[in-house]
DNA sequence: CCTTTCACTTACAGCCGTTAGCTTATGGCT
DNA sequence: AGCCATAAGCTAACGGCTGTAAGTGAAAGG
């Protein structure tokens, strides 16, 4: 499968005020890239460029350089996942368990159906250039500040409802519960197969939220 | 830091019989540049022949191809990993917290020494490519299958002398115990800091151990 | 001395990121 | 309707790095 050069269409430039379009184009261009199952390396300025229908050079009218394409990227779906964890949430009704469950399965949907785009948002390769709209830390700490906010006050809800034992630091049992997810939703986006039971998911939920 | 390329000596060749040699030297510069700090993309064939101080086709007396570099080292450090584990298992004791916290601690010190090897043993990239000395899945097994029966075995040893709660699946204990290592190590080998408490490796180990 | 092992030099073709300068469609203005 | 400034994207080209193939030299040791 090489998914076709073929430009069929020369594509449509786009009109006056709309050229920033293309930005986006552009980083879904390198998203489909990643869905396509060649790693990282196969996401390229160029070839990101031939996906996209545009010239090579066409590229830095929106991004300084190669580096920022990919960092563009990760946070596109850093985000995409910010929102679909608290979707989650909101969708799960009152019940803690419920819920806890909800927003953790959904974390390790995200990294089941889209394994690239794990690999590149937590495999650490984006290049830790400390220039221009650098994330690395401020970033990061974004989601992991937002979504361990949220597996804390759902794990709260938890305590409260009785349904777990209570602890004296509650983020700190987010961390660990989020790294035992992260675990095992890296595992997943990095081999074909897993080795051991199909419930481990629940397992590390439920070990890590003390459960009873 | 550029690791100067000087080669003060040209380097004396191996003996008659020791042709092997460079085999292994090879693979040491591999480390070496993983090492340094660059990325995996820093380890191209090109930039490990020069810092074994070896002309670039020399290698290919000794290796098919680029990947199978990579596919050597990792061989090589999943062993290494595999023997200190068994190491500090023996050198624990009979005490099975001990040697739970033994074993546990030496994986996770094993990540934070050498972020950059474990994040090409677990980080999948070594590429899968299905021919000759092909790893992917039997070799990743292998130290699976090891590791983890290790794992499995301390726990056992735990339920045994009444420290932990036991289960009907200790194999399953095991698998999501190593997950949340994983977790915790490979976010470690990644990001400069780590959010949560400092002590998040001894919950992990708790909770997933179903410690007392 | 002479064979065999070990390693080297040279070379090719292909991809990469990036710079410089050019073309073309668009859409407001007269 | 026609002009024409400008936004939007293209072509050509550079230097550098990559993996790999083909053929060459030198040292070791029987």
């Amino acid at each position: 499968m090489v998914t076709a050069v073929t430009n069929t269409e020369p594509r449509r430039r786009n009109r006056r005020g709309e050229g920033g379009k293309l930005r986006e184009e552009i980083i879904a261009a390198a998203v489909a890239l990643l869905d396509e199952g060649g790693d990282e390396r196969a996401v390229t300025l160029r070839s990101v460029a031939r996906k996209a229908g545009i010239a090579a050079p066409s590229i830095y009218a929106h991004f300084a350089d190669q580096p920022s394409i990919m960092l563009a990227v990760v946070q596109r779906e850093m985000d995409a996942l910010a929102v679909a964890l608290r979707e989650a949430d909101e969708n799960a009704g009152p019940d803690a368990r419920r819920r806890l469950f909800a927003v953790c399965t959904t974390y390790l949907d995200f990294a089941r159906v889209h394994p690239q785009r794990y690999r590149i948002m937590f495999g650490g390769l984006w290049t830790p250039s400390v220039d221009d709209t650098s994330i690395t830390d401020a970033d990061l700490d974004s989601l992991g500040a937002e979504a361990l906010t949220l597996l804390a006050d759902v794990l709260g809800a938890c305590v409260d409802q009785g349904i777990a034992h209570g602890s004296d630091d509650l983020y700190g049992d987010a961390v660990a519960l989020w790294l035992g997810l992260h675990g095992l939703a890296h595992q997943r986006a990095v081999v074909r197969k897993m080795p051991g039971p199909a419930d481990v998911g629940e397992r590390l939920i439920t070990a890590l939220a003390h459960l009873k």
